[in-house]
DNA sequence: CGACTTTATATCGTATACGATCCTCGGAGT
DNA sequence: ACTCCGAGGATCGTATACGATATAAAGTCG
């Protein structure tokens, strides 16, 4: 076969179907805070703008939905899923919970390549200038640390628990300066692993998270209309 | 507005989508084991059983995809999906954690109306016959407890968590006799419960769980192909 | 003049239709 | 006889089309 061919083949589309390629995109452009929470999505609108029909858009909105960051309202399409301050704050206990966990399990065996990217994202991480940056910088970190523990299950299940509270963080990050305490926390953390101490890592990372979560459900109240749950 | 009208009105539909219905009705069956894992899910025959076209089929196995109990093969369709007995343990492991935080949450804030539904539930338990009865009053019995914490999110999760293992969860408790030991933990459980003991009920949670799972795990362990996967 | 009904329009939810991809099975070649 | 290949059929993924429902605007009655 010719080279022609082997280039064509090579670039032979992402191998995606257009329901999964909206659905992606869409999901990035929630977890970014592109989209503010409560907005309607309407259908045809993004249909055209990925140049799809509408089948393929409410594959890709039913798939946000059952992962919680869209809600259908029945006969009027659906929404960005919004979170009460209640909710976020049980995501992040739960997030608490979880990270801890991995945390304790990886400490033990994480290797020194491990070690070394975690200290890469951490610095790069004191020098990004954007939330969206920081964000993803912010990840790099903690999902670094837990890969060791080897249980992809449980980081998934982490990711996704991030993901839905992770616009809000970063709105938070915008807005205050939460960025010298978090440094601190997250070399904490490392130290802790490149101590191998299980305790400590799961203890510090547990108390990072909750920190995270006092630190957001505090300015939501105070920056929410009265009750409100938006 | 005569009566008729009303009646009419009252019985106007469950207000459900075809596809959340045909979404619901599909996740009962693969959480009932009615649907082998790997199973192939062809969608004109799964319209044609309820009626509907392809589409609102479709919706609903994106929907079921998001949650985990289904599996898409590019171009070849979806099957129910199937997990690896490190997959289990995972889930297993998460589940533990995740329920004793909501027994410690809940025990101290338990009312008497609660523990005598728990109560009525056990009750049943030991008196159901098949594995479909069993494992709804096994969940009934335990998100009773849980309810009290008052914490919709860890509920919610716990439950996700629950219904992606439960099919395996009940062909173990079909073929071995574990009702001795789950129904006598499930009793020391409720007992920790009464006396309000949050660490006594946290413990007794994670350790009845963490059985189940470590049983499940053997059991498994033992009837697969050597390395299998399914 | 305001409140309720009615009509119009936009958007949703689903059925039908069709090209694309993959599996099956039979035939040619070694 | 076995392997490789290609035509046929089945199933998937998506575009188009249409009835159903909700919001908004206009009209009517008190």
């Amino acid at each position: 076969m010719s080279s022609v061919i082997e280039l064509v083949a090579s670039q032979k589309m992402p191998r995606l179907s257009a329901s999964d390629h909206v659905a992606q995109t869409i999901e990035q452009a929630i977890v970014d805070g592109l989209l503010a929470a409560g907005e309607l999505l309407r259908q045809d609108e993004i249909a055209a703008h990925f140049q799809v029909s509408k089948i393929p858009v409410r594959e890709a909105l039913k798939h946000l939905e059952a992962k919680g960051l869209v809600t259908f309202l029945r006969n009027r399409g659906a929404v960005v899923a919004s979170l009460s301050t209640a909710e976020i704050d049980e995501y992040m206990d739960i997030r608490a919970l979880l990270e801890a966990r991995a945390a304790r399990l990886s400490a033990p065996l994480i290797g020194e390549p491990a070690l070394a990217a975690a200290r890469a994202h951490l610095d790069d991480f004191g020098r990004a200038a954007n939330a969206g940056r920081w964000g993803e910088l912010n990840w790099l970190f903690h999902s670094t640390l837990y890969a060791a523990a080897g249980r992809p299950i449980l980081l998934a299940e982490i990711r996704s628990l991030y993901h839905k509270v992770e616009r809000y963080v970063r709105a938070l990050l915008s807005l205050r300066n939460e960025m010298p305490r978090t440094q601190h926390e997250h070399a904490a953390i490392l130290d802790a692993f490149v101590r191998r101490d299980p305790d400590a890592a799961a203890e510090l990372t547990r108390a990072h998270v909750l920190d995270a979560g006092a630190s957001l459900v505090n300015y939501l109240n105070d920056h929410r209309s009265k009750g409100g749950n938006t």
